[in-house]
DNA sequence: ATCTATTAATAATC
DNA sequence: TGATTATTAATAGAT
């Protein structure tokens, strides 16, 4: 027979080789949850195990292979256009920054001593900002310039409904000054197409003078 | 009598309610076993779940300054205009993810030896990653976003701005038809403005709502 | 949050 | 390592 099983104690396993097996299979078990976690939630997600041994084990739904590209700070364009331009040199200039911390943090290991707990901190704590501050400067010269557009998208929208309101307005005095039926519709337009030819063709405003089509850049300015 | 539990199929809960009682759940569950691991074969690891509303869950033994790390992902408004939501998370997981960068590559020079550059690199590089492609993340799906809105706003344009032609083309019609009567000059547009109002109400859509200011906390969990 | 019928993970073992 | 299986642990569905 077996011996039992019994309920395991969590504190270090001082054997050995029962602890890389334990860790082999622990291991195994937590990355397949946090996969399942991942899936079942939608959620991004982590996991970094350093063994013993060195060795490194990694677990991000976010894909290495992708991750690894991101790496290249060279431009790569194979083909793949999903990504705008600004995107791809947020992109690099976050892979920078990363790269400056952890060199930064290198160096400042390198240089101080042992009793470096308060300054080390310190010191990261004015890299977080230098980060912090840098990305949000790219995010939100992107998000200005984008805003920027929308706003101007928007006023032309205005303007042009405005216009059409108007337009649409003046056809109407026109169908009733007139005492036509016709309305304003697609079709009516081959209806008239005729009656284009005969008419003289006289020298009347048109009330797109008023409402100008602006295509200049209007500024939108956020708060 | 209960109905018949079934075996969970890994794939994304589309209930939402389902799945945040998973996620809390599951979650718990990975903590749980990453911290049983950590202790059990006495290895260091990092776990860091974002949850799809942005909040943050963390757990890794080597975090020594969890309480500095708490004050510093409270909220600093330091008189600073308000930045978006998105713009706050991300410097917050970036601030998390460089101290962590940091405090791990300071652990990791404490513990091994100097013959350890090839790893510690290697393992640098994973984080770099990590730190890059959560960065990558946010930025693109914000600028997914406004790309999409840019878009329709550009659509809506066009079609205005054909709208507008082919009823500029039926007024030119309906005057040369008429030839001199007095129906389009500016005094007329009084005498319809009520119909005008009428027509017009509601019909311009004005996506303020979109740019809504988000000012959720967003929360720390540390393990 | 709490409760269980189930499924899933895994410790001991080969 | 991989497989087996007696157990314990996790959790889906329900309250």
């Amino acid at each position: 027979m077996r011996m039992v099983r019994q309920k395991t104690q969590i504190r270090k396993i001082e054997n050995l080789a029962s602890r890389q097996v334990t860790f082999s299979k622990r291991r195994r078990g937590l990355f397949k949850k946090a996969q399942e976690l991942s899936t079942l939630c939608d959620v991004d997600m982590a996991l970094i195990v350093f063994s013993a041994t060195g060795k490194l084990f990694h677990y991000s739904p976010l894909s290495i292979n992708q991750v690894l590209e991101r790496r290249k700070l060279l431009p790569q364009n194979t083909g793949e256009q999903q990504s705008s331009e600004e995107i791809q040199i947020a992109r690099r200039r976050s892979a920078i920054l990363s790269k400056e911390l952890a060199e930064r943090t290198r160096e400042l290991r390198q240089m101080k001593g042992e009793d470096l707990e308060g300054l080390d901190l310190k010191e990261l704590n004015k890299l977080e900002a230098i980060i912090e501050s840098r990305l949000a400067a790219v995010v939100k010269t992107k998000g200005e310039q984008m805003l920027k557009e929308i706003g101007t998208l928007k006023k032309k929208e205005v303007q042009l409904q405005e216009e059409n309101a108007h337009l649409k307005q003046q056809l109407a005095m026109m169908e009733r000054s007139n005492g036509h039926t016709a309305g304003i519709h697609d079709q009516c337009s081959h209806h008239y197409s005729l009656e284009l030819t005969i008419n003289s063709l006289g020298s009347i405003d048109t009330p797109q003078n008023y409402y100008n089509i602006n295509t200049s850049d209007t500024c939108l300015k956020l708060g």
